[in-house]
This record gives structure tokens, C-alpha cells and sequence, in this order.
RNA sequence: GCCCUCGUAGCUCAGUGGAUAGAGCAAAGGCCUUCUAAUCCUUUGGUCGUAGGUUCGAUUCCUACCGAGGGCGCCA
């Protein structure tokens, strides 16, 4: 008896109430909803799980709550499993199932193994999830690591729920900021300081160094704007390659990086652009081309063709919309800092303007940016000055797991301050190894168990009856609704704080029952049977630090 | 001025209408001759920014204000 169990059997219980005439829906009420909640109450005396169905529904059947709950409690208390049905306050139902039928969980997750936790939700769609998406003027930087861990994680989840994703980077190697990205070589090359509005750090150099050493011709001999070129395209390959192998080391590997010069070379912003005159929403004013985004909601048009006849950026926005339609995605998700924000307006006006529907066809993600402290103060950053914290910076002060756990186990709503020195002072604090000192507990027990001949050839969850099996069991059929919720709401954060939940239950489960027997103890039905629920426990949180793209360690 | 996000324990943060608001860290104390003590247990710690409103019920939804960060280009 799970939660979805409890769910699934009222949802069909007040169906059969309808057929049979004991409930009626008011005139003008629509359907229910198909599922209905059913939550652990904070407070465990009031049962093993309870609902608030009956005060949500009961208005749409012309009953009170209390009334409406009465009727309801009489049929679970039917169910097969639930021992006890009570009703409470204004209308909660409270319901306590077998042990025996909540422990059957453990088994069925063992078996479902990697499957436990997924879902079909989104079985059948194709996304397109954009993220990072730095133009190769340097590393990656803080914020951008930040949308590594948390699109990687949140592709994860989406594939989780049956979606295809498709994970894609949007660059340009073209434009001010990379002109300036090749001056600074430029002049680091020839030893001069990095130009005012330049990028400035280690990189530079090492890069510059690169280029000259890696091409045949001698570059600071040529024309000023010639070497400028040579520092432009060599550069670009290196830093991206660079920016590439970080994500790689990362766990991050996209399937897409897609160039924005691509849309100009190859027509498609032409071919956008007519499309928006012929769907009559582009008009000219002042020399320049521009996008009427004010019939759709936005608080000014936009240029996309300017005066001097060179496109604005959001010409390029057009024809990349297009083109991820055009393959097929049927929802396309950007995700975006909040520097970014202004953008959203613009965005969905122009998939209105193309006949899609915002926030369908079109989403976008906008997350806050990330804080760098130092013992608590923050840390100045600047590009000129290269003091810019990198994506490798992290990794190395604190490794690959810590970093993507860190990242991804706050909302993207929130501002998150990152205290570098605390990381690297107090790995042991960070909540990422007490997940994943969860996981290696589950396999050193089942190790200690095999060694000991305790083994998974009986399953009586009877037997599963301490209080902290109880807790356990509950935590763990809670995965599948977190993910799709993790999914829904476009939030993978709530995988992390789950797994530490899961982590604390387990840990306390650990600490009151003991799987092997003390020793001289007889192994027993009932070390047999909690094998299962350790090694279900091991399952559930493997499944998890998967989602996040980390690591289940077998011992740490 | 307008727009977006945030404001919850000393710190970092969960909690998108339910019962007595949570976790980790920090502070104080307690458990290892028994499967991993990176665990566990106890204690301390709160005007959920402020003021109204909506309702059976608001940290959650609405409005105003205060505070923090970000954004309001024929830049990219």
C-alpha cells in the first residue's frame, strides 16, 4: 500500500459512489481530478497517511466536509491493506495500512530496480532543453555552472518521465564581445595590457601562447586586423575546446552545439523574417525592420533588421525558434540568467507572432545568479581583471559531486551563495556525502549480509515492523511523485532535498535494525526480509543522485 | 518610474491552501567489545520582511509598502 495505492483507490471508490448514486456532482462542477493527494501527516499519530480529499470535493457534491468523509472512510476501510480509517478535524481522513502491505514496497522497488522512480508523463515528447550557452570569450564561469548542473539534471529528470531530450548549446564566434575576446589575445600575444574593454586572466595568455605556437605563420608579423583574425579563429577553437572538456569533466556532454552563424549562412533568418512580413507583423520605421512583439504582450517593438542594415540579435532568436520546431521539438526550453529576463516579453511575443502557443511551445527558465563568498565576504569579480571564478575552479576545490550537488539543490528562483572556503574547509559537512554515505552504507550492509549467508530468499514484510521501517518505506514510495513533480515543475532541486530525507531515514533505520545477526545470532525470516528494504533503500537513493549527475559511491 | 526574482532559526536553504513551520551547518551534551561514528540521540534556537485582504483554514493566493539582487538599447 503506497501512497499512489491510497490515491488510486479513492479516486476509484468515489467513482463507484457516482455510479451507484451515493454521490452527485453539483450542477456546473466539472470532473475531479484523476489523482488525489495523499500525504505523510506531520504528525505520525494521526496515521500512516491521511488526505484532505474530502474537504477539497466535498462543496462539488453538495456535502460538508465531515459528511463526505463518512462516506468515504466506510468504503476504504474495505480496501485490502487498511487497517484503520479515522476522520480528524474539519475533514482530513487519516488511514493506517498493514505492515505487511506496506512492506510489499520494498520488494516491488528491488525488482523494478532502475525503473523505480520513473514515470510517463512526458512519455512520447520530444524537448529541446537550452542551456549554458556561453559565447567561448573565456571559461565557464559561475552562472553557467550553475545551468550545467541544474539543466543536465533537469534533462535527467525529464527523460525520467519518458520525455526524448535533446540537450543544446547556442553559440556565436562572431561580434563585439568576441572581437574583444581576440584583442586581449592580441595584445597579451605582443606583452601589452589586456585593452580597457578586454578580458584579462591566466587564460589569456595561455591561449595566446597557443595560437602562436600552434600556427604555422607568424601572426604578430601580420597586418593589425589580419592578426586580429588569425587570434579570432584560433582562439575560438581553443577556448571552446576548452569550455567543451570542462562540461565533459563535468558530466555535462550536449548533443547539440549549435552556431548561430549557422541561421545567416543558410538562409533561415531570410526565411524567418518573410514569414513574420507575410503573417503581416514586421514593419519599417526609421530605415530599421522591426517586430510589432507589442501585439503580443510585449511593452515595446523590436528592431531585427537595424538602419545599417545589419541584424539584431533577435534575428538570429527567430530563425533558431524555427529551426527547433522544424526538428521536430515540440516543446523548447531556455534556460537563462536573470540578466536575461527582459527577454521573456520578446520571446513569447515572437512564438505568438509565429502562430505557437507561449509557455507551451515556448518556455523559458530564468534563474538568479550566483553569489561567490569568501569566509563569508563576497568574492569581487571581474573579467578585465581575470579574477573570474571558473566551472574547473570549483571542480577543483571541491570535486565534481560536491559542485553539481551544490548547485542543483536550491530552487533556480533563489540567489545562491556559494562560500568557497567553507567547501573546501568542510567537505565532510556538505550534504552531498551524507546522501551518498547513505548509498555505501546499503552496500557495505548487503556486503556484511552475502559474507554472513543472509540472503534475499524469503520476503516476509510482516515482519517490517519497527517504527523506523514504517518511516522508511513511507520515504521510499514517495520517489515516483517527486520526480514528476521535479519534472512538472521544472524543478530538479527537490530530488536532492528528497535524497537527504531519505538519507536521515535511512541512517535512523540503520541505527534501531540490524540485518545481520549479532554475532552467534541465527540469521532469521526477518534479517532476510530487511536485506530487501536495505538494499530497496540503495535503489531509491542511486536512482536519485543519478537524476543530479552524481555519484553512488559503493564506500566511501 | 516600470518589469522579474528573493526576504522563513545565528548561517546556507527546503516547504506553490491544511493539523504543533522543517533540514543541514553552527552552539551545548550523550551513544562505538555488535552490519561504516562522514551515522545516530537529546537540548538551545522563529513577530515566516511589514500592513491589510480573500476563506472553514494563509509561510503559501491578492494588494500596498519596506529591504536585497537583476533587467528596462537600432548591445550581444
Amino acid at each position: 500500500m503506497t501512497p499512489a495505492d491510497l490515491s488510486a483507490a479513492i479516486v476509484r471508490i468515489i467513482a463507484a459512489l457516482q455510479a451507484d448514486g451515493r454521490l452527485a456532482l453539483k450542477d456546473g462542477e466539472g470532473q475531479l481530478p484523476a489523482e488525489v493527494v495523499v500525504e505523510r501527516p506531520k504528525n505520525r499519530e494521526h496515521g500512516d497517511w491521511a488526505t484532505n480529499v474530502a474537504m477539497q470535493f466535498a462543496g462539488k457534491f453538495g456535502m460538508n466536509p465531515r459528511a463526505f468523509a463518512e462516506l468515504l472512510s466506510g468504503e476504504l476501510a474495505k480496501v485490502d491493506g487498511v487497517e484503520k480509517v479515522d476522520i480528524a478535524g474539519p475533514g482530513f481522513i487519516n488511514l493506517f495500512v498493514s505492515a505487511a502491505s506496506a512492506g510489499e514496497l520494498a520488494k516491488a522497488i528491488v525488482e523494478a530496480d532502475a525503473a523505480y522512480g520513473r514515470g510517463t508523463d512526458l512519455a512520447g515528447v520530444k524537448l529541446n532543453l537550452e542551456f549554458v550557452s556561453a559565447n567561448p570569450t573565456g571559461p565557464i564561469h559561475m552562472g553557467g555552472t550553475r545551468w550545467a548542473a541544474v539543466g543536465d539534471s533537469l534533462a535527467r529528470v525529464f527523460e525520467a518521465q519518458g520525455a526524448q531530450v535533446t540537450r543544446e548549446y547556442y553559440f556565436n564566434d562572431h561580434g563585439a564581445q568576441i572581437d574583444r575576446f581576440a584583442r586581449s589575445l592580441l595584445a597579451r600575444a605582443k606583452g601589452e595590457p589586456a585593452p580597457e574593454d578586454g578580458y584579462g586572466g591566466a587564460y589569456i595568455q595561455e591561449i595566446a601562447d597557443r595560437v602562436l605556437a600552434e600556427t604555422a605563420t607568424d601572426i604578430l608579423s601580420l597586418p593589425e586586423v589580419e592578426a586580429q583574425e588569425a587570434f579570432r579563429a584560433a582562439g575560438v577553437d581553443l577556448m571552446f575546446a576548452e569550455i567543451r572538456e570542462s562540461l565533459h569533466d563535468f558530466g555535462v556532454d550536449f548533443d547539440v552545439f549549435f552556431h548561430e552563424n549557422s541561421l545567416y549562412e543558410s538562409g533561415a533568418v531570410q526565411k524567418a523574417i518573410d514569414k513574420l512580413k507575410a503573417l503581416g507583423h514586421m514593419f519599417e520605421k526609421d530605415g530599421a525592420l522591426w517586430l510589432r512583439t507589442t501585439t503580443f504582450g510585449d511593452d515595446r517593438d523590436r528592431v531585427v533588421i537595424k538602419s545599417d542594415g545589419e541584424a539584431a540579435y533577435i534575428a538570429g532568436d527567430l530563425a533558431y525558434y524555427l529551426d527547433k520546431r522544424s526538428r521536430g521539438f515540440d516543446q523548447c526550453i531556455y534556460m537563462l540568467g536573470a540578466d536575461h529576463h527582459g527577454y521573456i516579453q520578446r520571446m513569447m511575443a515572437m512564438c505568438a507572432a509565429f502562430g505557437d502557443k507561449p509557455n507551451h511551445n515556448l518556455e523559458i527558465l530564468i534563474g538568479q545568479m550566483v553569489n561567490l563568498l569568501r569566509d563569508g565576504e563576497p568574492v569581487r569579480m571581474s573579467k578585465r581583471a581575470g579574477t573570474v571564478v571558473t566551472m574547473e575552479d570549483l571542480v577543483e576545490a571541491v570535486g565534481v559531486d560536491a559542485a553539481r550537488y551544490a548547485l542543483a539543490r536550491s530552487s533556480i528562483n533563489s540567489q545562491l551563495d556559494i562560500d568557497l572556503e567553507q567547501l573546501q574547509k568542510k567537505t565532510n559537512d556538505n550534504p552531498v556525502f551524507y546522501v551518498q554515505y547513505a548509498h555505501a552504507r546499503t552496500k557495505q550492509v548487503a556486503k556484511n549480509a552475502a559474507s554472513l549467508g543472509v540472503e534475499r530468499t524469503e520476503f516476509d514484510p510482516s515482519l517490517l515492523e519497527h517504527a523506523t521501517e514504517s518511516e522508511l518505506l513511507a520515504k521510499l514510495s514517495e520517489l515516483p511523485r517527486v520526480v514528476a513533480q521535479a519534472s512538472e515543475f521544472r524543478e530538479p532541486h527537490r530530488v536532492a532535498r528528497y535524497l537527504e530525507e531519505v538519507a536521515g531515514t535511512y541512517h535512523r533505520w540503520y541505527d534501531a535494525c540490524r540485518v545481520t545477526p549479532l554475532s552467534g545470532g541465527q540469521v532469521e525470516s526477518v534479517h532476510r526480509t530487511r536485506l530487501w528494504l536495505n538494499d530497496a533503500a540503495g535503489v531509491v537513493l542511486r536512482n536519485g543522485l543519478d537524476l543530479l549527475g552524481v555519484s553512488a559511491p559503493e564506500r566511501m
